[in-house]
This record gives structure tokens, C-alpha cells and sequence, in this order.
DNA sequence: GTTTGTCGGATACAAAGCGTTACAATCGGA
DNA sequence: TCCGATTGTAACGCTTTGTATCCGACAAAC
């Protein structure tokens, strides 16, 4: 992520002290900020905003956060940086082993924080995100009779191959991702070319166009990924 | 939901003077409370009314909330937030289980509450309502020899399929789930098209009738969806 | 029974959304 | 650096949706 948006940052964290400060902290370091304080609610948070990096400290009420981070996992590809109390040094090889992809010891120190949030978002730039082969994510998902690989960036219409771009791929795969749910530009465009929609550009509509015709969906009568007028597209779940 | 009507919350709460002290302080943050403190009629009024929310206690005379929300979740989409006295700690688990969103224990405070229903507010939309996959709500809708599947948005009737645009299945989904039941102009434009009746407008008559004609069904002698003269339409099961 | 006002169906038209095609810009590998 | 593949921009036209209008049906009042 870059200067094309401001990177966006979910805290996950019940102290509202702390999550003032932290939250200040980073928004006055150009990031910008999303806060949740409710563990039981995180998980679809997370899902739900799909942020570039995700704070999340492990006490909570609700639900904790090595749960969060297990069942998340697997449909959440960004970084995940954890945050525990002092004298809880053996979470840190759990919640490595559960996917986060760092740890920081309470309490924070806003600097040191910024530091480690800075690394992760190199390490792991969108770009990389998408690429896939991210520890602990899926690597196969099946809609029907279609099959996406992210391992090796492959799609199987029942048994034949279909050929897709780099592009189509990447936006096949976050439809995969997101079944059942109604898409809109604002997102998709966000998650997928990591810009801010003008509410004019149309190049993902054209990417749509691309893929269904890949896919053998007409674009009049699509049966994968319709046409929702005035919000966005969907895909669903054929036969 | 949003800027373009208020929000609407139906409170089903038993004790008056809580109900009066919940229903003030939300009234006050600017959201439409209505009241129901019969547990028996509860699941009625939660279809009819179609709230944007709802609060519904747990303990209450003639039905209890949990029964009312595994009742009302197949047919209900938008959130629920349940609320139990102290030490029924049990509960929150069957309670996220049979459908509710979140969980709130007593005594209430209104600052809490007001945090949680903003956070639930935000994550279940009118947009992601049309999304389909809803964790509970059925896939399926059948009236007569006319099926709905809201999973890949496809019509039958009979044996054949019907194609219809977005707005045309929005409206016919939102019928088939109040079969039997007269729907007012105001609800329909609440609830299908996400903004207030102005008393005037007839845009909905005109999807009403453009809807008839994909069914085969006759606006001088409707059998599907019939006019209900000064209030509304009524869609019916089969001939 | 006639009149009059209201309601709802039907048609025509206009605006907006989206699919499609052609072409230009960009990317990535020889 | 060149060339083909990929991706985005622009333009066009169909489809969908809403607004305006007319007209017939129904209901209440006379």
C-alpha cells in the first residue's frame, strides 16, 4: 500500500483509554484508523472492512483474540499484529502459530508500534496479499462448479481450465471470496485496485465483462456473478 | 441504513419503566423506537414492522426472546440484540446461536447500548440484506407453483424459469416473504426501495405491474399479488 | 341512477445504469 | 527496445427504472 489511499487500520481493542491514544497516534501518522471494542463482533469486523493491517489485542471480552485470529484466517490475508498483556510471553508463540504476523507486548509504545506496523505493511503489500499463497489461507475455493487456486493461480470450470489475466484473476478471486455478498464499486474497486472509486470509472465493469465471458456467463443472464443495478455486482453459488 | 430515513428500532421490553428510560435515550440520539411489550405478539410485529433493529429482551411474559428469535430468523434479515438479566450468562451462547447478533447484559446502560446498535447498525445494511447468504434466513421461498431462491437470485414458476431485473426481484422477494399479509405503500417504499412515501409517487405500482406481467398474472384480475384498494397489495398463495 | 372525486392500471417518454465494442496506453518478456 | 498481451478510456446503444399522463373502475354523495 502506498499513496494511492491511506492505509487503513483496524484496532480491535477494548481499553478506550488505549485505543484513543493508539488511534491519535496513527491517524496523526497518516493512517487511517477503525476501531472495534467488542471481541465478539471483531471477526466479521475484519471481514467485513477487509483493512490493510489489523490491531488485535489478545484480552477480550466477548471472544479473545487467538480465537479471532484462528477463524479468521482463512479469508483475511493481511497482516495481523498482536497485542498482549505483560507475563503472557507464551501466547506469542500461539497466536504466531494461529497466523498473526507479529506481536507486541503491552504496554504500547506508540513509536515502537508504528515502527512494527510500517515493517508488516512492507512485507506484506497488497500486492501480496492477492498474490495468495499467505500461511493459513485457503488455497482452493470452490463455487459450485467452479474451483480457484490461489496456489498456483489456476481456475477449473468443471474439467476444463480456463485461462484468466492477472486482473481477472484477482477479481475472480475476491468474488470467490466474498459469495453471497453484494459487491459494490466502492469496494471493489478499494480491495482490488487498491484506489478510491470516482463513482465514473467503468474499468471494472469491464473486467467483469472479460471474466464472465471466460466463465461462459452472458453478460444479459448472468448465472455466476450478476448484476446488481444501483449497487454493485454479486456472485452466486450455480446449479 | 442511513441519512435518507430514520432509523427504525422496535423494542420488545416487558418492564415499562426500562422500556420508557431505553426508548427515551434512543429517542433523543435521533432513532425511531417503537415498543412492543408483548412477548406473544412480538414475532408478528418484528415482520410487520421490519425495524432496521431490534432490541428484544430475553425473559418476557407469553413467549420468550429466544423462541421469538429462532421463529422470526428465517424471515427477518436485519439485526438482533438480545438483552438477559445477570447470571443468565447461559444464554449468550443459545442466543448467538439461534439468530441473534449481539448480546447486552442488564442492568443497561444507555451509552453501551447506544455503541452497540451503532456498530450492528453498521454492519448489516439494507445493501447487504439484498446479499442473500444471510446466516439463517431460508435460501428458498415457495408460494404455490412460484419459487423464489434468494441464494442465486432465480425465479421458477412451474417448471420454467422467469427472468427478472434487480429491482423486479427485490420487490418479489419482499412479497413472497409476507405472503398473506396486505402490505402498505409506506412499507413497501421502507423497506424495498429504502426511502419514505411521499404519498404521490407510483413507482412502485409501475414495478408492481411490470412484475404481474413477467408472472402471467393480469392487473384487471391479479391471482398472484392482489390490489387492496386505499391500502396497499396482498400477495396471495396460488390461484 | 347520476355525479364527482379518488385510486390504480396502462402507456409513453426520459434519465440513468450497464454491456459492449473499438482503440489507446501500458506492461512485460524477448 | 520492440512486439504482443493486457488493461484502461471513450463512445455507443440497449435495458432498466422512474416520471408524467391518460383513462377506466370504484365509492360515496346527491
Amino acid at each position: 500500500m502506498n499513496n494511492e489511499t491511506m492505509c487503513r487500520i483496524l484496532l480491535v481493542e477494548d481499553d478506550l483509554k488505549l485505543a484513543k491514544v493508539v488511534g491519535e497516534y496513527l491517524t496523526a501518522n497518516n493512517f487511517h484508523v477503525l476501531h472495534e471494542p467488542d471481541g465478539a463482533r471483531a471477526g466479521g469486523r475484519i471481514l467485513d472492512e477487509n483493512p490493510d493491517l489489523v490491531i488485535l489485542d489478545i484480552m477480550l471480552p466477548g471472544k479473545d483474540g487467538l480465537t479471532i485470529c484462528r477463524e479468521v484466517r482463512p479469508r483475511y490475508a493481511g497482516p495481523i499484529l498482536m497485542l498482549t498483556a505483560l507475563g503472557e510471553e507464551t501466547d506469542e508463540v500461539v497466536g504466531l502459530e494461529l497466523g498473526a504476523d507479529d506481536y507486541l507486548a503491552k504496554p504500547v509504545r506508540p513509536r515502537l508500534l508504528l515502527t512494527r506496523i510500517n515493517a508488516l505493511l512492507r512485507r506484506t503489500s497488497r500486492l501480496e496479499r492477492l498474490g495468495a499463497v499467505d500461511e493459513g489461507m485457503e488455497p482452493r475455493v470452490n463455487i459450485g462448479s467452479l474451483e480457484v487456486d490461489t496456489a498456483n493461480r489456476t481456475v477449473h470450470l468443471g474439467d476444463q481450465v480456463i485461462e484468466l489475466t492477472t486482473a481477472e484473476f484477482d477479481l475472480l478471486l475476491y468474488f470467490a471470496r466474498h459469495v453471497g455478498k453484494v459487491l459494490t464499486r466502492d469496494q471493489i474497486y478499494r480491495d482490488v485496485r487498491g484506489i478510491e472509486y470516482n463513482g465514473l470509472d467503468r474499468s471494472i465493469d469491464l473486467r467483469i465483462a472479460r471474466l464472465r465471458r471466460k466463465l461462459g456467463d452472458d453478460g444479459k443472464q448472468p448465472q455466476r456473478i450478476k448484476s446488481i443495478r444501483g449497487a454493485g455486482y454479486l456472485m452466486v453459488e450455480d446449479q
